[in-house]
DNA sequence: CCAAAAGTGTTGCACCTACACCCATGT
DNA sequence: ACATGGGTGTAGGTGCAACACTTTTGG
């Protein structure tokens, strides 16, 4: 910051998300992520990340925010800084991408794709299953989907795929889902129930059997 | 990037680094890094953190390196990204700031401070006892250290402070430094004896007492 | 009463910490 | 010889994985 700025007027400043939720599928819910079809070139037709440019008056989250809001009509309930990919060759003329990565509450789904300016060009595919992505948001998506992953084991940051109230058992449930692989129910109990932001309620979820103790996640801890 | 390119012309991008390095006290090591005299409006004569403004051609990793090179003559021996700054009033015109965090070999400090062309108005502050810093920086100083503090727990990142060939007494003490408490030599010995990245070599260290192994980071593990 | 999910208890292992102890060297 | 840092051994504690077991519901 001790330099003048020069030419750099050449640089533009993009902002996208990789937002992950939960779908259900035959086998159990599945993690995806939703990609919008390119309507110009370069990559005019390929998939790529939800996103837009950096308006000058806006900080990066409200950005981040109204981009995926513009293009997919989804509203996170997590947001996070992932990186910001600038290599002078990943696209055509010099952009850089302040890339975000986001969780979506599985009940808001279809909710917010049921509204009438749902966009006509954004698909779901499965985070471990994607097509070819336009400029490098492969690589993109699959860092994203590695910092999820990490981050879930030493984070309760997976309750914002769920309502606000859920059993343990849905919980794990997004766990494995996000992990892919089975979890032991009563030791995942054990390690969840003691975390200080999972709070208990007096509500239990009635089912086929023996009814589930509703948990909330506790923002404020 | 599916919208058009406003007027985002106004947006400057700019890259610093934190960069961290050992010097010694009379109390063992301290953990410190330069710090730079601003020499023009705003915030004329503060210190700040190294850096510039990117330049159109130029990949992110190369214009921090270079930012530090032009403002310190420093050239990191470890270099990471750390965040992207971009509130709207973090400055007085709209500027992001992509910052890097970055580590220097003890043994090259001296060194490149030597060169006849070391810049006048940089100066090095203990990391734990900073001046008050221009723009946000001194919240950016702080996450830094704090990202330092929390990757050393589970890298071998601290012998980026290190010569090639070190003691483990001397790797140590670069983890008692940066980390701020006393650790029991033998299980510190033993953590790192069995980290792969870590490889012992046939040189011992020779001085007051019973030489000392000589070891070296494997770069590629 | 049975099936199945909710929830508890228990045991063993891996790892980490603290600290006692031996080893090799310069003076 | 002895002081000092280099290096090894070991016992106790913590936390997690595995899995046996009890509880509560619907059919």
């Amino acid at each position: 910051m001790t330099v003048e700025a020069g030419e750099n007027d050449a640089i533009r400043v993009g902002v996208s998300t990789v937002i992950f939720s939960l779908r259900s599928a035959p086998d159990g819910d599945r993690l995806m992520l939703p990609l919008v079809r390119r309507t110009r070139e370069p990559h005019l037709g390929m998939w790529a990340l939800p996103g837009g440019w950096l308006d000058p008056a806006e900080d990066l989250d409200a950005a981040a925010s109204r981009t995926l809001a513009e293009t997919t009509a989804l509203a996170p309930s997590y947001l996070e800084q992932l990186y910001t990919f600038g290599a002078v060759d990943r696209a055509p003329s010099r952009a850089i991408a302040i890339v975000y990565w986001a969780l979506l509450r599985s009940d808001l789904v279809d909710a917010q794709r049921a509204v009438e300016d749902a966009p006509e060009n954004v698909e779901w595919f499965d985070a471990d299953d994607l097509p070819e992505l336009a400029f490098d948001h492969g690589r993109i998506a699959e860092y994203a989907l590695w910092r999820l992953r990490n981050k879930v084991g030493y984070s309760t940051i997976a309750a914002g795929l769920l309502p606000d109230e859920f059993t343990l058992t849905e919980l794990r449930e997004v766990y494995e889902a996000v992990l892919g692989r089975r979890l032991d129910p009563s030791n995942f109990r054990r390690l969840l129930e003691g975390s200080d932001e999972l709070v208990p309620t007096e509500s239990f979820r009635t089912g086929k059997h023996r009814p589930a103790r509703l948990y909330r996640y506790n923002g404020s801890a």
